[in-house]
DNA sequence: ACATCAATTAGATGTTTAGCTAAACGTCAT
DNA sequence: ATGACGTTTAGCTAAACATCTAATTGATGT
């Protein structure tokens, strides 16, 4: 999960995992959106493939490249589901629950300061 | 919404995070639960700063942070959200809406070589 | 057998990142 | 004035990263 965190920390990498989301494509078709060199590229793709976030398929010379969307959703939902997204905000938490004292500062008490 | 990623890529700033969906807390207790130096840990919160994800509120020597829960939501669910995510996994695109062929290769079928 | 094409590997370079110590600095509280 | 809290800077190391060019592998086609 450390690892699919990594690897959507390059916009490279995410950009191709958009890509991805539509159809499968070959590592040269999605090179050709990149103005990055071919093993730059495939550099690219030996971290979302150690990620686990795609699937490679081998077909005569070209090689395939797939989206494992259940990955990508396990680790982002995941992540994001510990917090409480989706439920109503907490207005404005108490001070009293806080763990400590939010001390109105005494400068802004000193009145006989006229 | 890049810096957010960035941010993210670190376990550290990640648990910083997770610790601060409880509660707000100060820098001095936050740093307590890892096991890196001040500078350090100060480092770690400019980014999380950096990336916006964070509120600071300097109240007499403490310094306490927020998470910025709205933001963290933003960045991962607007890209979570531009997959398909939650829809009906596409079960088997037919190869023919594949952008290339799918040649069924030639060395599958020397059946002549017995 | 040989040339060609697609993709990866190898090796090099420069940048970024995470971490440290030590010191300095600002703000506040006492 | 002194101390506490946190940040910043400087100066450093070590590791990771992104990128390149050049060489290599592997499959196809002739």
């Amino acid at each position: 999960m450390n690892a699919v965190f990594k690897a959507l920390s390059d916009p490279t990498r995410r950009r191709v995992l958009e890509l991805l989301r539509d159809r499968p494509m070959t590592a040269g078709d999605l090179a050709d959106h990149f103005p990055v060199s071919k093993p730059t590229m495939s550099a690219h793709f030996a971290v979302l493939r150690e990620a686990d976030l795609v699937d490679v398929q081998k077909i005569g010379k070209a090689v395939i490249y797939r989206l494992k969307l259940s990955v990508l959703e396990d680790a982002l939902l995941g992540f994001v589901g510990a917090f409480n997204v989706g439920a109503a905000p907490r207005p404005a938490p108490p001070e009293s629950a806080l763990p400590f004292a939010i001390k109105t500062p005494p400068f802004a008490i000193k009145k006989g300061a006229t």
